[in-house]
DNA sequence: GTCTATATCTAGATAGAC
DNA sequence: GTCTATCTAGATATAGAC
């Protein structure tokens, strides 16, 4: 797997500066020094600095497919939606950059953008699954004109959360807050579709999540 | 205020093209030939790109504040709501380059991102009036542990759909569809809430629109 | 594999004639 | 106000020595 440790470390290295200071405004040369290697070195390990945004993506896409592929085998309770979610936003919150200008990245690395929306696909078809599962058992009760836009709203909070929130953050807030808001933010939206024991269930979960994180 | 036909020309060019490609795709060069003028005539009406950046904004704002702020006098009924979420959404579209990167443009200009968090900060307010307006009419009975969830969600929505919808359009999709969803799923947001009889009706209104905008 | 030095290119921005 | 010509800076990427 590991090919070297130097090319690594700029993996690394780059998702960090990414992260933190957007992908844009990351040049070849700061990832260099940040490495504490020469630019040249980095050409040696990358091609182009394309290349290293695309390594990074296929890593996160690797993890999140068996993620958001869930099996849904038997019923979720309210504690496994939230560890589902919890994993989830994990994950897209440490590949954040990736995120943060869908629309721009996608548009410049066309390769970057088919894959993209191949795994939106799935990540709806998963929820939709989750919910008609949730409706067989009794749990959920919603109208089929309904569904398709609670899913619609649901896509929206599961891709632009993470920015949502960093739009609001002072530097320093933790990572992990913006990970509870997140998560009872999506299980507010299926919430009021619920029975009322589960509906509650999830409001203390929810509720509890939060006070903890402040 | 015309204060010359070349300035507004050239911000009209920009506002097109930043909306097309995006702001950072966009050079100061192909403003000028699209404009049908030269690069040093550019820069005798504006000293930077971020002078046309900011003057853009500008204008958004101005047109902006008083569709946010709106007066709480009279109960809202429906279609009063859907018009003021259309009027909304179509002037953030007219304007979608600021909401496509609002990471990036409001690091990258501080005084935007300033001016972007003040305004976010009244929409939220608005919101907030609105649905007390609301609980105090009786239409919509909310707890308030969760009032403040949905008001995350509903600015949620109300920032991002537009860059959502743009996400998954194939070029070519009409802009008045992608404002239609983006209203019927805030609306989406609020609805579990009501009361029946408003419920029933906003349902209505909203299978209405999308039926008529594919 | 790693370095230094440098080529290349492009964007934003300026100078000065008309 | 508008043009042509050009400067400057900074980013990606390469060449060639070690």
């Amino acid at each position: 797997m590991a090919r070297s440790n130097t090319r690594e470390l700029i993996l690394e290295t780059s998702l960090i500066l990414f992260n933190t200071l957007g992908e844009p405004n990351v040049t070849t040369n700061l990832i260099a020094e940040e490495t504490c290697i020469s630019p040249g070195n980095l050409y040696y390990h990358f091609n182009s600095k394309q290349e290293i945004v695309l390594e990074l993506f296929k890593r996160f896409a690797v993890q999140f497919e068996p993620i958001v592929d869930i099996p849904l085998t038997a019923a979720m309770d309210a504690e496994d939606l939230w560890f589902q979610l919890h994993i989830s936003f994990e994950l897209k919150g440490h590949y954040r950059f990736l995120y943060r200008n869908l629309t721009d990245i996608t548009a410049r690395i066309p390769d970057l953008g088919k894959a993209f929306k191949g795994l939106f696909f799935r990540e709806r078809q998963a929820a939709a699954n989750l919910l008609t599962s949730l409706e067989e058992n009794g749990v959920v009760s919603i109208q089929k004109s309904e569904k398709d836009l609670l899913l619609n709203n649901l896509m929206l909070a599961l891709i632009y959360w993470i920015s949502f929130a960093e739009l609001f953050n002072q530097r320093g807030s933790g990572e992990s807050d913006v990970q509870v808001k997140a998560i009872a933010g999506v299980m507010q939206m299926v919430m009021p579709y619920m029975r009322k024991r589960e509906r509650q269930e999830f409001a203390r979960l929810s509720a509890a999540y939060l006070e903890h994180s402040n």
